[in-house]
DNA sequence: TGTACATCAGTGAACGCGCGTTCACTGATGTAC
DNA sequence: TGTACATCAGTGAACGCGCGTTCACTGATGTAC
């Protein structure tokens, strides 16, 4: 059943895009190549027509979602907005959609050294834009980068933390948020 | 082959270190039964005999590194030695005698919620006892309880990124360790 | 422009492999006398 | 204390199932004339 150049291109971004959200949500494991395809409208025997194997999807999923997040983020209206917006319960909800850094950071290192290569990349990257948005008040290079690489450990690790304990305790997700969200409101603001 | 009642209750605890150590190193689903068993001194078959499954396993186990976490720290070496032991390389680098937070928490929410409640359990009694390392230093109880939660999201967050990039990219591990390092200092020794 | 044919994206069955769990069996332990 | 037997912890083969990957086949696309 051949299809035309549009529709073999609208397929390979399907297959990427349901790829990038259903990784993102039960991690690269717990995702089979079929539920990918399907995701994408298409039956499992195809997907070797789009990609060498479920790794290099992997890779390519991973940078999708880093590139997908930088680009929804919107420097103009400030860090603290940025800081509400990532700690909240809606962003913690939203583990599909959501930064690829706590829904990756623990699974990363049982992957191919290439998905490795693409995360890293991508930590790096969101570092450095943390840097740049806070350098603008004033501060030496050096230190913006430093404190832009603790906020994106804390804002992390309360997403990650507020997701591992949402389904049995909300109440202590929800400190998580809070609790990370003032307190780096109070750092970043000293 | 049957063995002895102490020889039987020794089974069932090695059975259980060798798996909280392996789940942490590897993650609960990517470890077996049979490897567990082997890392115990014993063969996959004799599993059933100590535990009902794989999950009240991963329960059991999760429960355990908590303990052993919490009975190891030292509360009298203050909180200064401890955000620095935590944040070491050699912490980083010792996932399977870790904290079961950076380890687990990625993966927690796809186990049974008899585990997630066991890791909630241990989440909350680790912050717990941080605000009561901190209350000492004056403060309300609530500011000392906001604080520490912050600390924790700030130090696992830290572990599981600069664990997550250590194999492709030793500066931004590196990195990601000194910036929460330093930022913690200055933040609760303010 | 219309026709005939080669190409190849997609389909679904099948292959190997690994894992959680079960089970018949073994032989040392623990107990009843 | 010594003996006979029931118990049961541990063994290893086997069962079901799921998943990544392969492959023969299909039929629409694109091209050569």
């Amino acid at each position: 059943v051949r299809v035309s150049k549009e529709k073999l291109e609208e397929h390979h971004d399907a297959v990427l895009r349901a790829a990038s959200r259903l990784f993102r949500e039960h991690g690269f494991d717990n995702v089979t190549v079929a539920e990918v395809m399907s995701a994408a409208g298409l039956t499992h025997g195809g997907f070797y027509g789009h990609f060498a194997s479920k790794a290099e999807l992997a890779g390519a999923a991973c940078h999708l979602a880093f590139v997908d997040r930088l680009n929804a983020c919107d420097p103009s209206r400030g860090l603290s907005d940025y800081l509400n917006r990532y700690l909240s319960v809606a962003h913690r909800d939203d583990v599909a959609g959501g930064c690829p850094m706590p829904s990756f950071a623990g699974d990363i290192r049982r992957q191919d050294k290439s998905v490795q290569r693409s995360f890293a990349e991508g930590v790096s990257g969101f570092v450095q834009k943390l840097a740049e948005m806070i350098g603008k008040d004033a501060t030496s290079r050096r230190q913006a980068r430093a404190l832009a690489a603790n906020i994106v450990a804390d804002m992390v690790g309360a997403v990650v933390l507020a997701r591992s304990v949402a389904a049995v305790d909300r109440g202590l997700s929800q400190e998580l948020l809070t609790s990370s969200r003032l307190g780096l409101k109070a750092m970043y603001g000293y």
